[in-house]
DNA sequence: AAAGCCTCCAACCGCCTGAAG
DNA sequence: CCTTCAGGCGGTTGGAGGCTT
């Protein structure tokens, strides 16, 4: 029953690999392609593991693969999408052509979490650390702000979604979420309107639907606006905030029929709250070197 | 000069999920 | 339906090289 094992452990190499190992595994992947990882070893004359071959291929000699120093920009968009997909270093991956999930954790655990550690921020939760005292500079407050702002958008989100999926499915069975929700509303118009914006550049949901200002995305044909300021979240309208939670139910009973939908869904989740992230302290070695 | 410490990152380990038998 | 495996993923480790004392 079942299949043969994939590889008795004897006689495999293990450790580093060397550069003729490198070369057989290259030129085998370009003639034959990798096909089944498990007989490739085999196959190709290597004495390693399928497992090993493809962890060597995958993170280290893929044509590719974007050698050298993450760029700040990376390294922003590394914390910003570790914010809202948290340690899922192969989706963060995925938007970062070139980069490895290895590289990019890699990344995480020897530069970003020390910096947002010095800058006062819980790297696994990006929120201020609750005992953290007024000894940072006036920078980091607005860093910390807005870093525990988009992180309370990510959560609320994610509670409305667990809510509505207990409302609106059970029984029958329960709809599973979408797990890359996050990631389509990142790929979003939004997404980009997020990623691009400089300083003061917001998101902000909770101004009059169907304005005039720039659409930035819709649900159940609601329309949801991207506004010039923050202004606009501190006068917020209860019967306009009242049609997006309309919207927000609606879309819900969509989702357990048509799991497409929850991209959209999570997009009006998160949309819901004012944005404001100002990374800028990455570009700024000083605040975060004098930890 | 050298011992000790630190940092970085390639590679391994173990777990999970979906597919094969 | 159950067992086993391949592939994929995140966590962790260990060695090489750099830095400090």
């Amino acid at each position: 029953m079942g299949r043969t094992p994939c590889c008795d452990k004897k006689d495999l190499k293990k450790g580093p690999w060397g550069p003729e190992e490198d070369e057989i595994l290259i030129n085998y992947i370009k003639e034959q392609g990798h096909g089944s990882w498990r007989s490739l070893p085999k196959l190709a004359g290597l004495r390693r593991c399928g497992k090993s071959c493809r962890l060597r291929w995958t993170n280290y000699l893929r044509p590719d693969i974007k050698r050298g120093p993450f760029t700040v920009d990376e390294e922003k968009l590394v914390i910003q999408l570790h914010a809202i997909l948290g340690n899922r270093w192969a989706a963060i991956a995925a938007q970062l052509p070139g980069r490895t999930d290895n590289e990019i954790k890699n990344l995480w655990n020897t530069h970003l979490k020390k910096r947002l550690l010095c800058m006062g921020l819980d790297p696994l939760k990006h929120e201020p650390f609750t005992h953290c005292g007024p000894t940072t500079a006036p920078r980091s407050y607005s860093t910390t702000r807005h870093m525990a702002q988009w992180e309370s958008a990510r959560l609320e989100a994610e509670a409305r979604l667990s809510k509505g999926s207990l409302f609106f499915n059970s029984p029958p069975p329960l709809v599973k979420p979408n797990p890359d929700y996050f990631l389509r509303l990142w790929n979003s118009e939004v997404g980009e309107s997020f990623r691009n914006m400089n300083g003061e550049a917001k998101i902000n949901c909770r101004s009059p639907i169907s304005s005039s200002s720039m659409k930035c995305g819709s649900v159940s044909g609601v329309t949801v606006d991207v506004c010039p300021n923050m202004a606009g979240s501190s006068s917020t309208s209860t019967t306009a905030r009242n049609q997006i939670e309309d919207a927000i139910d609606a879309s819900f009973s969509s989702f357990s029929n048509e799991s497409e939908d929850s991209s959209d869904t999570a997009l009006q989740l998160l949309l819901d709250f004012p944005i404001n992230i100002d990374m800028c302290f990455l570009e700024d070695d000083t605040t975060w070197l004098q930890c």
